[in-house]
DNA sequence: CTGTTAGCGCATTCAG
DNA sequence: CTGAATGCGCTAACAG
């Protein structure tokens, strides 16, 4: 062929913004590289050794000069399959997530499939709509860290629907893989460290967990483990972090415990710990002369996730000053970044390899794997840190 | 209609794996409800009025039995436009992003867009791939929370490309929409904070900025703020996050610089620093009473966002051990979540606000709009913590 | 090795 | 008010 100038410059069709000028069709390619659509097609999909080397030549100037891209969607809508996958999260404000989310678009990016990522920001009728969109694009399955409640809202998916698989949660009537922390190994690893370090009195701090199985489960099995102890005071707290009234009031026993468990002075603010504003200056607590010395703390803390020990941390300082750790140890399942700073001891999840498995599960499904519901259950890491030390 | 039972149930295609049991066409539902395709069409796109009520109720009867969902791909395909944008984020490990995104969230579900969220995990690689896929799944534009580095990898996008509109940082040779902090006015407000709190030396820490055009403002506006208050040390120091060895080098040098402005002892582990594992039990420092009752630090710092300030604060945890905030005062541009707990003062983006508008705008630009590129800066809150308090 | 033909699921003329 | 026909951009049989 000669070098003539595409021959019919993709003309912005009538009623479009003038900004974008239409992107070259294979159509196109096809004519300026003097050839029928279905060369440029194998051309595209690798069937490459089908193609003499002359015309292969002519496609790839063609495209270039073009500057052709494949239209993914008319692919997908012509094959059946468009390598979309969706990833429902129910709160990327958590860094759990983030790092679960890395896994996924590393194991996606190896798989060759495009993740769909969709926050439902802890709002059910988010991940009914977001569900749904999905369903809509079809993509070819999702992974899903449900928001908890009912199989309801996610009917489209699972057995019937499009391949599924759960992190860290299950959902109720839904059969589904699922791939997620070991939960009850975590709880014990927590609580047998806490019980090593002496501590006389254990509370486990979690949200509301009738809806979440993976609280659910780490509640059981801090109780068991207290249970299979024996001797040590061991309570459990429930938070409702929407609720910020509720947490105070909830966190006011707590706060007795303390009182009465240390044997110094009441710490500050003893107001009711409306607001909080932070601005306790360090040092307006006590006489002692520095660190937990001879000073440790007699009641642990056991939080059941980042969050909850961030909201517990938070109230402990704005109560007893900057020094709230010489009066109640923390442990943490999750280790957010903020954690060494802080000094506290958490189990860490293995979220990026949590994030790749889900994936890879998937992927299986997608391919048409048709063995039963799977479980992956993934063991956390206990990170010691000065929060918990005696 | 009578009440038969879907007249030629989907069925699967031979190939595909047997989960997926196909979804049910607009022609199914014309076939299901007796009528055309056109009909349904309008039923779909709200032309509504234009349907009989008795045709339209057995097209609702036929959709709801046979669970039909329209296939936006191929809508898309038809109308040229699929109401998806893309949301390119350089790191969503930085809550900033993730606050941004909910603004960006907000923003599509109000407009009826769809947010394709992609993580380039500060990889310039990864960026340039996710563009080009949005490209190919022909979305309507972009938001971009680039990399920073050249116009090159951002080709497809704006000017002649898809339409865009940058978040936080400005792209060279790339005229686009842009929004995002007013970097000047945050930086002098800080240092101007620090001044009025009358500290004797102010660093200004920040990651490369040759690159990042936010950070660029922000060092600058900083040394000028410097220059003119006068009297003042001022120093501006480069933490590359992603070199360990480098960083913990160029922290040596603050490092003297506290240890000769605190008239008090050299601090804890002296040690280059190599590990910092965090042990450092609280109270190993000195014989002061406690707080920073009358010991306040001399040195103020002044981390350009959030992952400078807490990898600043790791260092001086672990070099100073737990009351590190005696040695040198923090403030950070961006407010995590941990900067109360820590007590660091911080000047708070609007990052919510920062999402939402550059959807409008984008959106804007995608109904057509022709106007020049617009700048939107949005102002920073100042939060007085305790850590800058003398 | 290469081109022709027929749809994928849907929105749109354009005739009834 | 309704339906039949056309084609979006692409792939997948079929023929040459």
């Amino acid at each position: 062929m000669s070098t003539t100038p595409p021959s019919t410059p993709p003309s912005t069709p009538a009623g479009a913004p003038a900004a974008t000028p239409r992107r070259a069709t294979i159509t196109d390619v096809a004519r300026e590289a003097g050839t029928g659509k279905t060369s440029i097609s194998r051309y595209l999909n690798g069937e490459i050794g089908a193609l003499s080397p002359e015309l292969r030549a002519r496609i790839e100037a063609a495209i270039a000069r073009l500057d052709y891209q494949p239209n993914q969607m008319a692919r997908g809508l012509k094959r059946g399959r468009n390598r979309l996958i969706g990833m429902l999260v129910a709160d990327l404000t958590n860094p759990y997530s983030v790092e679960v989310l890395q896994g996924v678009e590393a194991a996606c990016h190896a798989l060759g499939l495009m993740p769909l990522i969709c926050h439902a920001a802890n709002e059910v009728e988010m991940e009914r709509r977001y569900l749904q969109l999905l369903t809509t694009y079809r993509v070819e399955g999702v992974i899903v860290n449900a928001l908890g409640v009912r199989e309801e809202t996610l009917r489209p998916v699972g057995d019937g629907g499009i391949p599924a698989v759960l992190v860290d949660r299950r959902v109720e009537g839904l059969v589904a893989d699922m791939v997620g922390l070991d939960n009850d190994g975590a709880a014990e690893l927590g609580a047998r460290h806490l019980l090593d370090q002496g501590f006389e009195q254990i509370w486990f701090v979690v949200q509301p967990f009738e809806q979440v199985s993976s609280r659910q489960l780490r509640v059981q099995a801090f109780e068991r483990a207290m249970r299979d102890a024996g001797g040590v005071r061991a309570r459990t707290l429930v938070l409702d972090l929407a609720d910020d009234v509720a947490v105070e009031r909830a966190l006011a026993g707590l706060d007795r415990a303390i009182d009465a468990a240390g044997g110094e002075g009441d710490g500050v603010g003893g107001s009711d710990g409306g607001g909080g504003d932070g601005d306790n200056v360090p040092g307006s607590d006590n006489g002692r002369d520095s660190g937990r010395g001879g000073n440790a703390p007699r009641v642990a803390l056991f939080a059941a996730n980042a969050p909850v020990a961030l909201r517990v941390a938070l109230h402990l300082k704005a109560r007893y000053g900057a020094r709230w750790q010489e009066r109640a140890a923390l442990l943490s399942i999750d280790d957010p970044d903020w954690a060494e700073l802080a000094g506290i001891t958490t189990i860490r999840q293995p979220t990026y390899e949590i994030g790749y498995r889900a994936v890879e599960f998937l992927h299986e499904r997608i391919e048409g794997a048709q063995t039963g519901a799977r479980d992956c259950l993934l063991a956390g890491e206990l990170i010691v840190r000065a929060s918990t030390v005696r």
